[in-house]
DNA sequence: ATTATATATTGCTATATCGCGATTTAACGA
DNA sequence: TCGTTAAATCGCGATATAGCAATATATAAT
């Protein structure tokens, strides 16, 4: 990981609608039990939008942001788009950072 | 640490001159061989300007950003501040990371 | 084809952050 | 007291970020 990309990462969780949302997809069964998908696929963008209480624009955003960053990943399937962690991604960027700081 | 805290921690961290700062705080002796004065009070304001490069007042800024956020401390020695990591509150923040993440 | 749904993208305003030079404050020395 | 040095604070312009509504795009259903 280079150092632009701890950058990007570390601004990234600087928001903090930002970091619950990576806390909200680490228990799904939680927090979106509601979602009619399979969670296995991921959360889809519309229920992250409710549980933020932000417009979707904004959210969709944000999960761009939490994306370019590497923290999750995006799986399409029809019309909806599912959110889930990138735990290999959030372990490296823990232990850079366990490192550097 | 309260969640606002941890906010103002890493938004703290999310400006690499600041992670830059911490840094060289880690190994005294190798990045600031230079100071007249003991490396056992810290790091002097004007060595930290230097080191950047960028101007007196927005490192002061900076300094007192990554203060705030507690990961440094400050020691007043006549006309002089001498600036040095937390380690303990570092330690607390990686873990608090860790946890919640 | 048309309509509906999900979500990304665009255009905009408001606010926050960064960086600088200038000024102020504080401590020291003559 | 006066000048010097160290560093904080102030005032400013430039850029970045956050939020929204509106629009565009893509898929699905009728």
């Amino acid at each position: 990981m280079s150092s632009t990309e701890l950058d990007e990462m570390i601004k990234a969780l600087s928001h903090p609608v930002r970091r619950d949302i990576l806390n909200w997809l680490k228990q799904p069964e939680l927090y979106f039990s509601d979602q009619e998908h399979p969670l296995s696929f991921g959360v889809c963008a519309g229920l992250i939008d409710q549980k933020t209480g932000l417009s979707q624009s904004t959210v969709s955003a944000h999960l761009a942001t939490l994306q370019r960053a590497g923290f999750i990943s995006r799986k399409k399937v029809g019309q909806w788009n599912f959110f889930a962690r990138n735990e290999e991604i959030i372990k490296q960027f823990l232990s850079r950072l366990n490192e550097q700081l």
